[in-house]
DNA sequence: GTTGACATGTAACAAGTTACATGATTGA
DNA sequence: TCAATCATGTAACTTGTTACATGTCAAC
């Protein structure tokens, strides 16, 4: 299950609530990976009875933060270099994309005209983000992978619809 | 549910039968969606109650090759066309890399060296796809994506080991 | 006082995985 | 005849989605 790590690897980089944990995967994590609150909260409760993350405040609105503990890094760390990682991909966007090579060339176009349109407003708050970053933060890294791929995935769009 | 649309699009490009669909999509739709027999005999039955796919012929060892109907050609147009598309994404590998930058350099550089060796390897696959296809096949515009989104990756990966 | 964001949870259902189960055909 | 591959299915379980349910706090 790579929910619980991703919420264990979350928690590394900082102490959150399952609240703020919805919002963090919506943000650093949308190409990785996605969970909403209702999978959040049991499986923070699940992690809790395994040791791995615990309560450290209470705040206001009945919120509690949760951090990983020692055991949960040691977990988080089995896992990324000894598990063998599952290659499969679910990504509605690509399935679109290659389907999308089925339809007539002015339904292609509206269904791709529609995805770079939204690709380059990705790309411009990832840009943003960059740009209120530290160069040498570990994120920087991952933002600067984000642009590089989304550059190729417009620049393949704009090539599609020139050939329309 | 994107399963029965990816199958549609690939019965659409050709007729199958399960188990066909079953290598299909761990070759063509490797990096767009997965899925196991187990899942992809029930969608077929279901596709068919539904009579947007039909048995077209029954061959050795009791296969059934399915081919899309009408309706089935028009549910998926519909779906490309005038669905939202769910833009979440699920991708383990790209989680790895995320939460690769917690580890220490030495571990950091084990799992990343294995994800360049993984990449590189399917890298070399889909060249050799690219040069069995004809240029102008659709379907090459979608290696040629791939090949490119492995490039970047190649190259951001080399870079990550390089500053080890 | 009421709207909106914060905050946490559960229940019913759908989708996906793993394991089980069976049998046909081909080639060595 | 034995192993590998082709071929289809189901059952038990886990994961993920949608909808329901409740309450807090700040700002207007």
């Amino acid at each position: 299950m790579s929910l619980r790590h991703a919420v264990l690897g979350l928690l590394a980089r900082s102490p959150s609530t399952g609240y703020e944990l919805t919002r963090r995967f919506d943000l650093s994590l949308r190409t990785a990976w996605h969970a909403q609150h209702s999978q959040i909260y049991p499986a923070l409760a699940k992690l809790e009875e395994a040791g791995m993350v615990e309560v450290v405040a209470r705040g206001a609105r009945n919120s509690k933060t949760y951090d990983i503990t020692d055991a949960g890094r040691e977990e988080l760390e089995r896992w990324l270099v000894l598990e063998e990682p599952d290659r499969s991909q679910r990504n509605e966007s690509a399935l679109r994309l290659f389907l999308g090579q089925l339809l007539a060339p002015d339904e292609r176009r509206t269904v791709f005209d529609r995805d770079l349109a939204y690709v380059e407003q990705q790309d411009r708050e990832l840009r943003a983000l960059r740009d209120a970053l530290e160069p040498d933060e570990p994120f920087a890294a991952q933002v600067d992978l984000g642009l590089r791929t989304n550059r190729v995935l417009i620049d393949w769009l704009r090539e599609q619809a020139e050939r329309t």
